[in-house]
DNA sequence: AACGTTACTGGAAACGTTTCCAGAACTTGC
DNA sequence: GCAAGTTCTGGAAACGTTTCCAGTAACGTT
């Protein structure tokens, strides 16, 4: 393994200033320019990336810490990040999280640990606290995250979402517009503070905008986005305890996707028998029997954001941005009109 | 940031005792060690990975290169890698390639920059030569690779993989012991020197066995395993150029679930127009409709097998070692018989 | 001719570890 | 009571960079 100091002993000249052509520094002249990167070319020289960070204390490495990477959307997310990063000259480091963990505290810990210059925040909750905040010191950028709760100041942090609110407002006003006013929801966790709880939100909230009366009869909860046991089952659950509803809103694509197995299971078949409607906008969704209607994500352009948002803000740190997405209704084959 | 030499100070002790204490080395009184410990929880010590890795010039990530992270199995693979690499105390680094790229030049680059001390390869071609593998100077797993084409020793890679060969074989199998006779196979490509060539083999020998001329006209190649409008493209072209097909191998789930929606588009239903069998075995496919017959893949046992491996391999370097699993028949409700 | 600039270069410290070597303080065995 | 271990500890070098500081040489200016 060749190092600096081969190269300075090649070409007669001092460690240092083989960094600074390395380094691109303009105080060198051309002729030992040349001579050190032909040596460095020569000799085969790859740079010692523990060494720079150490002497730096960085590295070149954002981590990207995940709950629930199963999540399909995630892992089309998580590609997408993946590719920006990389191409843009850094590294990204995978971790992923069980629900029950405190994301900012491992965050913390590992951006010392580490050196991250960065770091990604995908699929935690929503109601940090400017203390919690305050526990980490690297720039950070929050992937599906809205700071719905009202908790912090939008000058302290960095965000890449959709409205989900709205989002499952739309998703409502669909199926109303259809005719349906009895509408179950598959939804994860009534109040989880996170995403699914501000989809059951705007559930509520279209509901109301309605005029019609919330039933807690007809709201299932899966306890996950990815378990698609437990997602069949809370809507076998739902289906036995109150068949009434002529449609559901299931705030995922994937859950969409089970609860029409269930549904098919239990004899009701889609959309003859209920509509349904949902959140996301897979690939796969326009490929399942039926094909979903749903409101799509721009999951490229979101990645593209992540990845973009957290490198401005390291070159610029404290330049904090939050940015909100639409999410536009793709039609699909699993709602029909009713007479209501 | 608190360092060795803080903790060596509050304590009045060296240095190097501290580092004894910190790596656990047997030669420390049970006196300073306590104290050591006790200092570095006060103080909040949290190590320097650069600093190590720069002494010991190598570092704690193992790198994951991944061609065709879309592929759900993948997903669910690197899943379950990631979380086995990081319990084991391990780092895990995502590195995306195209399919274009050489998976073995980037791995050799990536190893000498970065200091890797492993590299797991997943999705790449079939056929390295020795003089290839050779640019690797690290310890390396292939996953999902089986050395099919015979150019290497076995004493010189380690793989986990199932017996792609087989699995396809008995996917056909299956079909033919349905009376099936015309069976036509979706696959990514049929000379790629990889999976999906190897798959396409497995068809072959099977058709071969039970005394079926193979017909190239029942062959569709999509050209990915995850493009799901190539994938549907594909079909329908098979469709058109040759209907007669009673039956359908698809090398993969997700293949299988756009097959369907193909077949049902062009106004065959599944199954009773023609039979589906694939191989994968994804959560996602016993919630689809109609569920798939599919050969399972134990992703657990092989993601769990591709981590151990590499930090086996990292341990006893030289000590290569193949696994191949068994893939099982889980039946659902794409096939039915016919009177062949 | 003396002086201030400018352009370039070398030396050396520093980053935070690990590890080798040597030495001090005890034990043990005879 | 002394040599030979044993057990623990400290000092210092090394890993490969970056960066600060000082210094030299060449060149214009006055």
């Amino acid at each position: 393994m060749t190092s600096i100091k081969d190269i300075a002993l090649h070409c007669g000249v001092a460690i240092s200033t083989v960094s600074r052509v390395l380094n691109n520094h303009p105080d060198v002249s051309q002729d030992t320019r040349d001579r050190v990167l032909q040596a460095a070319e020569a000799l085969n020289y790859i740079p010692n990336t523990s060494a720079r960070n150490l002497v730096r204390s960085s590295s070149d490495t954002i981590a990207l810490l995940v709950k629930g990477v199963s999540n399909p959307f995630f892992s089309k997310l998580i590609k997408i990040i993946d590719r920006e990063i990389t191409l843009r000259g850094y590294t990204l480091e995978l971790h992923q999280m069980d629900t029950s963990e405190d994301e900012l505290r491992i965050g913390a810990q590992l951006a010392n640990e580490r050196k991250l210059i960065g770091i990604l925040f995908l699929g935690g909750r929503f109601n940090y606290s400017p203390e919690e905040m305050a526990l980490i010191h690297v720039p950070s950028v929050f992937c599906t995250y809205t700071n719905s709760f009202g908790t912090l100041d939008a000058s302290a942090y960095s965000s890449v979402a959709i409205d989900d609110k709205q989002a499952a407002c739309d998703a409502v006003d669909t199926l109303v517009s259809l005719g349906h006013r009895k509408i179950a929801i598959l939804t994860a966790n009534e109040n989880d503070k996170s995403i699914s709880e501000l989809r059951f939100q705007g559930y509520k909230d279209a509901l109301e905008k309605h005029g019609i009366a919330f039933d807690p009869n007809l709201v299932a909860n899966t306890g996950t986005f990815s378990d698609m046991r437990a997602i069949y089952e809370a809507t076998s659950r739902l289906i036995r305890r109150d068949s009434s509803f002529t449609a559901i809103f299931a705030i995922a694509d994937l859950m969409a996707i089970v609860a029409i197995k269930a549904l098919s299971d239990h004899g009701r078949s889609v959309p003859q028998d209920s509509s349904v409607v949902s959140i996301d906008g897979l690939d796969l969704s326009e490929y399942t029997l039926p094909t979903l209607t749903t409101l799509v994500q721009p999951t490229e352009e979101m990645g593209l954001a992540c990845a973009k948002s957290i490198i401005d803000l390291i070159k610029h740190p404290g330049k904090h941005r939050q940015f909100t997405f639409e999410t536009v209704l793709r039609p699909g084959g699993s709602v029909r009109k009713i007479n209501g």
